[in-house]
This record gives C-alpha cells, sequence and structure tokens, in this order.
DNA sequence: ATGGGTGCAAAGGATTTGCAACATT
DNA sequence: AATGTTGCAAATCCTTTGCACCCAT
C-alpha cells in the first residue's frame, strides 16, 4: 500500500507520478499538519537527498491548481488590510489579484469569543476565491462568451 | 470633517492619534480597495514625504491588533498546504503560530461553481484564529486560570 | 527628562526566475 | 527527437530588526 493513495489522486487529476510528485503528495497524505514549503522540504530531503526546492515550490503549487491539495492562505505575512471591521466575505480574483468586498453573502460573525474543542476562537474570516467581473469579461471579448 | 472618522475611531480604541495613523486610517476608511503596506505607502508619500514604511508596517500591526482594522490574510505567498480537499475550517493560533484542522465546524462547501455579483467564484476557505489548547493550557499554568 | 512614536539602513527570509541537465515517450 | 520535469544559482521582493532621533507630556 506504499503511496497507493498518493498514485491514485495523481492519475485520477490526469498528473504523471514522477518519483518527486508521487513522495510529496504521500508526505502531504501522512501529515496533515499544514506543512508549508519548506517544512515540506526538509523532511523529504533525507529520503530524496537531490530534492530541490525549487520542485516543492513548483509541485505544490501545481496541485493547488488542480485541486490535489489545498492551498491555504492563512499565514500573516504578505497581507492587505481592510478599514471596514464589519464582518463580510473577501473574493479575491486568481486574474487581477485584486480582492473585493461581498457585503451580501452570508458572514460569520463573531461577537464574543468561542471555544471550539477546547480552542479559543476570537476571529473569523470566509474567503472566495475565483475570476472577478471585469476579468470574465475580458475573457470573453478575447476568447468568445463561455460564461454567462 | 477632515478625518473625522479616524479621529473618533482612534480615540475610542484608545490610540494616540499621532499624524501618521491618523492619515493611514483615514486612507483606509476611504479606499476601501484592500490595499498592502506598499500601495498605502506609495499613495501616502505624496502627502506625508518624511513618511517610512516600517511605521506603515507597524501602524497597521496595530490596528488590526486593536481591532481597528482588518488584516486579510488571501494573499497567495506564504503558504501552507493541506492534502485533505474535503471543505473543513481551519483554525491559526495566533500564539504557536499552528494550523489546526476543525471538522466538526460548518464549512463552505463548493460542489461546482457559482455566481455572485457578476463574479465566478469557484473556491470558498473559511478561517478561525485565537488561541489554541496548549496555548491557553501552559497561559493557565502560568498566570493562574482565566479560561475554562 | 522620560516614554512613546517615527524613520533610516541593514539584515533576514521566502519566493520567483532563467537556464541547463535529465528523463520519458 | 521532442516534450515534460527537475535542480541549481541568482535575483527579487517583502518584512523585520536595531538603533537613533524627535516629539509630547
Amino acid at each position: 500500500m506504499e503511496k497507493a493513495d498518493a498514485l491514485k489522486r495523481l492519475t485520477e487529476h490526469g498528473i504523471r507520478p514522477s518519483l518527486q510528485r508521487l513522495a510529496i503528495l504521500d508526505y502531504l497524505i501522512k501529515h496533515p499538519t499544514h506543512p508549508n514549503v519548506d517544512e515540506i522540504y526538509q523532511a523529504m530531503s533525507h529520503d530524496i537527498p537531490t530534492l530541490s526546492k525549487t520542485t516543492v515550490y513548483n509541485t505544490l503549487r501545481m496541485f493547488a491548481d488542480n485541486h490535489v491539495a489545498q492551498m491555504i492562505t492563512i499565514d500573516e505575512h504578505r497581507v492587505c488590510y481592510d478599514g471596514n471591521t464589519s464582518p463580510h466575505v473577501h473574493f479575491f480574483c486568481k486574474k487581477c489579484e485584486r480582492v473585493f468586498d461581498l457585503f451580501d453573502e452570508p458572514a460569520p460573525k463573531i461577537r464574543d469569543s468561542f471555544m471550539v474543542d477546547g480552542n479559543l476562537v476570537s476571529e473569523a474570516q470566509l474567503y472566495y476565491k475565483g475570476v472577478c467581473k471585469d476579468c470574465l469579461k475580458k475573457m470573453n471579448e478575447q476568447t468568445g462568451p463561455e460564461f454567462s
């Protein structure tokens, strides 16, 4: 059963199961600790001494693009700010990389802190990601209408 | 009414309204475009030529800590990854900076893409932030029980 | 004069890029 | 051979840090 799940997932998504890709996905599946690039690289360089961090970067990005893994952008580096402190949903456009407010979508509201599984939760944020109105329009103008 | 809202908000939160703080918050309120540090710095350096980017960094971080502004961590830099692609809530501990899964919390489920205000949404992520079980325990051991 | 606030310059890290080498079909 | 994949090194960019200066109380 060595790396069987990883292999299956790659082939199901039409991705060639190279040694590195298989190993990275296998690591991800067996270590649900939300590792970042460096942690994965460090952990795997024992088994694959020739592994390059660039490959880890590229592979993980590709995994996320193909929904083989989730990219978690919760880290408090490289952030932007919002003067509006009322709860609302944020939408990130993958094309133009702008962030929009979606006031009409139901957003998580936190009045007071609450406990979940013994953890103290004091903030919540809901993020949507996709392609914004403007970019959709541009795409339609170039390639003919694909979305309505 | 020049910067009246910004002034009010700072004083309400017990923050001294220095020239820079007032200007930064005023900019944030009047530009709900989710700017990052550099955008704010660039935009403001016209009016305040002596402004330092360090001050912008420090001020915004303090604003977020004091809930004067929201910090949005939707940017796809400095990320971590999750091999589990099923929808679940992520919890970020501000103390130990670890990310946990919360499988029992209601998470946004997206089967197919959907439209919101003309934007095409293909992903959704819900983040909780706070202090985790372990860190709460450590805090209690040091300072006496404050949370149950 | 003392603490808080600001700004400069340097350091520290993470990510990206370009290109060459390698593998696979 | 041609395409896809990997790895190295350099470059780039963002963020943090240390320290000195300035302002207000």
